[in-house]
DNA sequence: ATCTATATTCTACATTTGTAGTATGCAATT
DNA sequence: AATTGCATACTACAAATGTAGAATATAGAT
């Protein structure tokens, strides 16, 4: 698993732009975030940065450049997790989980949904005898 | 519910100390700081940003002051929490979980604990006919 | 060769955050 | 009153981030 930097607020909404698109032009990514008044020089300063951070790389010899995420976004979701468990929560699973089914209202259909996640999880997670895991 | 500014990563390290202990001086903040290597002027700097940023006060006309939160823990845990929500899995709780379950390896203890919470919350959430809820 | 539009680079500036030196205020002590 | 020590304030600086203007390159049209 490789090192992931940090993204800020603004760089994630490129990233996922590449992310959703697994490539990208500056031309597409630009109109994908049109949404943002942002001007290009802007875009592309994150861009720049996001490629300083190895998170982002262009395929070189093309004409417009075609830039590509080089971390999945599940890496980094799966970064900034534990970070803000860490930062806000002293890293505690627990306690942040106590305090998230009280904060976010979860509807009854979303926690049905969770429970049926977190029974398949159990099942899968203990290694009791079953050792194979064929997914 | 008042408006919660951003708070840094060290900065929670000193609302933790002020949370935890109700309200203190500002030598008590540092002893309880001391495992962090930063000099006075650091905690002061960011008491004074704190205060500047409304979420710490100072107990005015006692000779050492005293410091106290203005906002709990509470408040800013949720407000970090939606935050951060927001940023990385664009304020989809389903997707949050989903993949939470996944990154973070709960035990089955901590998984049957969250299914108990998860259960509690379905019947509080639900106002079928007990209005009436006796904490 | 020149013009024009798009592509790409460089430079710049404000804000936030982490970090800390220096200076001043005040109080107990000699 | 001068000294010493803690309390409080002021100032500074670097890195990260959001934001963008200005300059240059490159390609296609004239």
């Amino acid at each position: 698993m490789k090192k992931i930097p940090s993204i800020g607020e603004a760089e994630w909404q490129v990233m996922n732009v590449l992310w959703e698109k697994g490539e990208a032009t500056f031309s597409e990514i630009r109109s994908a975030l049109k949404e943002h008044s942002w001007s290009q020089t802007t875009i592309h300063t994150m861009l720049t940065r996001l490629i300083k951070k190895g998170v982002v790389a262009i395929k070189e010899g093309i004409s417009p450049y075609v830039f590509y995420p080089l971390v999945s976004r599940e890496e980094c979701r799966k970064h900034e997790t534990f970070s803000f468990l860490k930062r806000v929560y002293n890293g505690s699973v627990k306690l942040f989980l106590a305090n998230f089914v009280n904060d976010v209202e979860l509807s009854d259909r979303e926690i049905d949904e969770l429970l049926k996640m977190l029974e398949k999880c159990k099942t899968t997670e203990q290694p009791s005898e079953g050792e194979n895991d064929n997914a």
